[in-house]
DNA sequence: CCGGCGGTATCAGTTTAAAG
DNA sequence: CTTTAAACTGATACCGCCGG
C-alpha cells in the first residue's frame, strides 16, 4: 500500500511565513487577503498564485480554515504566526514542530531516512517508489518538495553527499511534540480558556473547539513558551474526565460537513460546552 | 541543458448577473 | 419571477520560460 502525499505547491519556508502573516492580518477578508499575497509575488494572477498554489498549499498542510470568504488561519496556522512574532528562530521551531507531526502520521519521511544509508539521489528515488502519484514526475514532485522543507527546517541536512537526519534537533522537536509534560498544566488554561471565551461571547455557553483551541495554544505558548499543536490539543482534551462532581463537559455535533471536527470516541464535534457544578 | 517557479488548461460545483 | 449565461472558486496535473 503506497503512501499518497499530497502537492505542496508553495514550499518555500519564508514565503509561507510572510503568507501566513497576511491570513492573520485579514481573518474573513478574502479581498484584502488576496491583495496582501499577491503583493509577495509582485502582481501575478490570483488564479495561479492565490487560487493555484497558496489555498491549495496551506490547506494540505492544515494552517488554514475556511472556504471563499471565510478564510482565515487554524489553530496550527496561528500558533506559527504568534511564534513568528517573537522572532523566526521561534517560527521556524512551531513550523518544524506541525511539520514533523504530520511527518510522523502520514508520511514517514523521517523514519524511511534514518533507516537507510543512501546519497541524495538514490534516496529520493527510494522514496518516489513509495508513494503513490498520478506519474512518477508527479511523484518526484510531491518527495522533493516535502524533503526540501525538511531541509529548510534543518531536520535533514547534507552531509557530503549523503543526507542525514539531524537527530539532536529532532529530538528537540519530539519534546515539543510530547504532551505527556503538558497535561497538568492543560486543565488550567484550557477552563481558564474557557471561561475567558464564555465571557466574550456574553455568557452563551457553547464553545466553537477550533476556536477554544487556538487560545489554548496561544496561551500554553505566550506563557509557558511550550508549543501544543492542535493534536496535542485534542489529546489532552480526550484525556481529561468528562463528568466530575464540579463540573460537566458536553459536546455539541457539527451541521455538515466541516473541518477539523473534535473526535471522540466514534464521533465528530463541532462545539464544546461546559457547566460548572460549584 | 536542467530544474524551479509559477503559468495554464481543465473540471466540477457554486454563485452572481443578465435576459426573457 | 424564472431561466440562461457568465463568472468565480478550489483543486489538480502538466507544461514552459528563464536563469544559472
Amino acid at each position: 500500500m503506497k503512501k499518497k502525499i499530497d502537492l505542496i505547491k508553495e514550499y518555500r519556508i519564508q514565503k509561507l511565513f510572510r503568507i501566513l502573516e497576511c491570513f492573520e492580518k485579514y481573518p474573513f477578508n478574502r479581498d484584502s487577503l488576496r491583495e496582501c499575497v499577491l503583493e509577495l509575488y509582485n502582481g501575478k494572477s490570483e488564479k495561479s498564485i492565490f487560487r493555484g498554489m497558496v489555498i491549495s498549499s496551506l490547506r494540505h498542510l492544515g494552517l488554514i480554515l475556511g472556504y471563499d470568504l471565510d478564510l482565515r488561519l487554524s489553530a496550527n496556522g496561528n500558533l506559527i504566526v504568534a511564534a513568528l512574532r517573537k522572532s523566526k528562530e521561534e517560527g521556524l521551531r512551531a513550523f518544524r514542530a506541525i511539520l514533523t507531526e504530520i511527518d510522523h502520521h502520514e508520511i514517514m519521511i523521517l523514519k524511511m531516512i534514518a533507516r537507510k544509508n543512501l546519497d541524495f539521489d538514490n534516496l529520493k528515488m527510494s522514496l518516489v517508489k513509495k508513494i503513490q502519484a498520478p506519474s512518477e514526475k508527479q511523484a518526484k514532485e510531491r518527495i522533493n518538495h516535502w524533503v526540501s522543507m525538511l531541509m529548510q527546517i534543518g531536520l535533514l541536512v547534507k552531509e557530503n553527499e549523503k543526507i542525514v537526519v539531524a537527530e539532536t534537533l529532532l529530538s528537540k522537536v519530539e519534546k515539543d511534540l510530547d504532551s505527556s509534560v503538558k497535561k497538568d498544566i492543560f486543565e488550567k488554561i484550557f477552563f481558564e480558556t474557557y471561561n475567558s471565551i464564555f465571557k466574550k461571547q456574553e455568557n452563551i455557553p457553547i464553545v466553537d473547539i477550533p476556536e477554544i483551541r487556538t487560545e489554548v495554544m496561544t496561551a500554553f505558548y505566550i506563557k509557558y513558551n511550550l508549543i501544543v499543536t492542535e493534536k496535542q490539543v485534542d489529546d489532552m482534551l480526550r484525556a481529561m474526565k468528562f463528568t466530575t462532581d464540579e463540573y460537566i463537559i458536553s459536546l455539541g455535533r457539527a451541521m455538515g460537513a466541516e473541518e477539523k471536527l473534535f473526535k471522540y470516541e466514534r464521533d465528530y464535534y463541532r462545539t464544546i460546552s461546559v457547566r460548572f457544578l460549584k
